[in-house]
DNA sequence: AGGCGCCTGTAACACAGTTACACCGGAGGC
DNA sequence: GCCTCCGGTGTAACTGTGTTACAGGCGCCT
């Protein structure tokens, strides 16, 4: 057998993207994935430095995968929805891997390509300095906090005192069908489509 | 020497709150816990089950600790603001408690206090049916959402590419006062209360 | 005294990240 | 032709983690 092609630090990363986007980042042990690499712990650990090296490497790439920006809608505010949307899909298309640039304190990193495109069309709106700078932090902060809840919202475990909790509290017992409604899974696309469009009307609309 | 009290859960679980308040989820360790607590591992395992349960129940009191709310002010919109502002200040004061909550999928437990009183006062709004529980869902969707990636924020690293990024890529030279709030750090108080008000303004005012 | 239930401690297990060290194989100097 | 050095690999260990089998101790009831 020709021993085999050499490792590259790359193959590395690629190989531990696989096993996190599988099985989750508790799954990336470095001798399971020396394993899978068909080689020797020590051999990563010279590539790749050590774990968290790893994990930075594996964010790097996520962050990178994540692109650049197309807006579609005729009006600044139909622009904005479709970066939002566009983001939140993307987001959404590697979960654990978004899960683990959070947990490693690099959500932030995640908003620039979207932050540019976003100042562009706010910066068309009419918004200027500060106001525009925080208009595009806003939505930036919406779009990613949503889809943080929204994940976590997914992999939650029964959620014992749900229907219970706004049915015997009274709270709830003025508006039934309320109760109902919320009592019943929500529809995060609605949801996120509703707050998106209301956050922007009232950033964009009313120079005030 | 008269041994010591015997151990309670409760005794378990208060000290392993205040190891993660104090040095982070990754600092409490069974065997740390035990030295802490002046006992060995297994009586802990005894009490608590296993470092599962544990997490379990710290969640669980965290939880409970974020307490109810008394909404102020006249309208229901500034009511709504109020329990935003009171919810984020409750999540704020126990960050390594709140990422714990999150990481272990418990977000939306988190919710049901604060939901209540948002049920009450978008039904005071005149809000009813799914219209009211989609308002209530994307204020709390937003509130948490923003204080995750707030708190993330914080303890981000050095982020490399920030300033130059926006100020290079040519986007945002059409405003030279915007490129520079974006550079400057954000204020995130300010984003939250533009936001949220932005956001219940929407919801709330025109029953479109 | 005996037994039983609550609680604690000793010592081990498996598995994690990490590393000291020996080794191989080819590229270049002598 | 030989030697040395360097990039890269492999073996086997170290520490520290969660967890548990097992041996008790202590107090109370009968």
């Amino acid at each position: 057998m020709t021993a085999r092609a050499p490792l590259t630090r790359e193959e590395v990363v690629a190989v531990a993207a696989d096993l996190v986007k599988q099985h989750g980042p508790q799954a990336l042990t470095m001798r399971k994935l020396a394993a899978e690499l068909g080689t020797a712990v020590t051999s990563i650990y010279w590539h790749v430095g050590n774990r968290e090296s790893l994990l930075d490497a594996l964010v790097e790439r996520t962050v990178a995968d994540l692109g650049g920006f197309r807006p579609r809608g005729a009006t600044p505010q139909d622009r904005v929805l479709s970066v939002a949307r566009t983001l939140r899909r993307r987001l959404r298309a590697h979960p654990h891997l978004i899960a683990m640039v959070h947990e490693r304190g690099l959500t932030e990193r995640m908003f620039l390509p979207a932050q540019q495109a976003l100042v562009h069309e706010v910066h068309a709106a009419g918004l200027r300095g500060t106001r525009a700078a925080e208009a595009v932090r806003a939505v930036l902060f919406q779009v990613v906090g949503h889809v943080l809840v929204e994940r976590n919202r997914e992999r939650a475990p029964a959620q014992h005192p749900r229907e219970e909790e706004l049915w015997g509290a009274g709270t709830a017992e003025e508006d039934r069908v309320l109760a109902r409604a919320l009592a019943a899974p929500a529809d995060p696309e609605r949801i996120f489509t509703t707050s998106v469009r209301a956050l922007v009307k009232s950033l964009l609309d009313p120079p005030t």
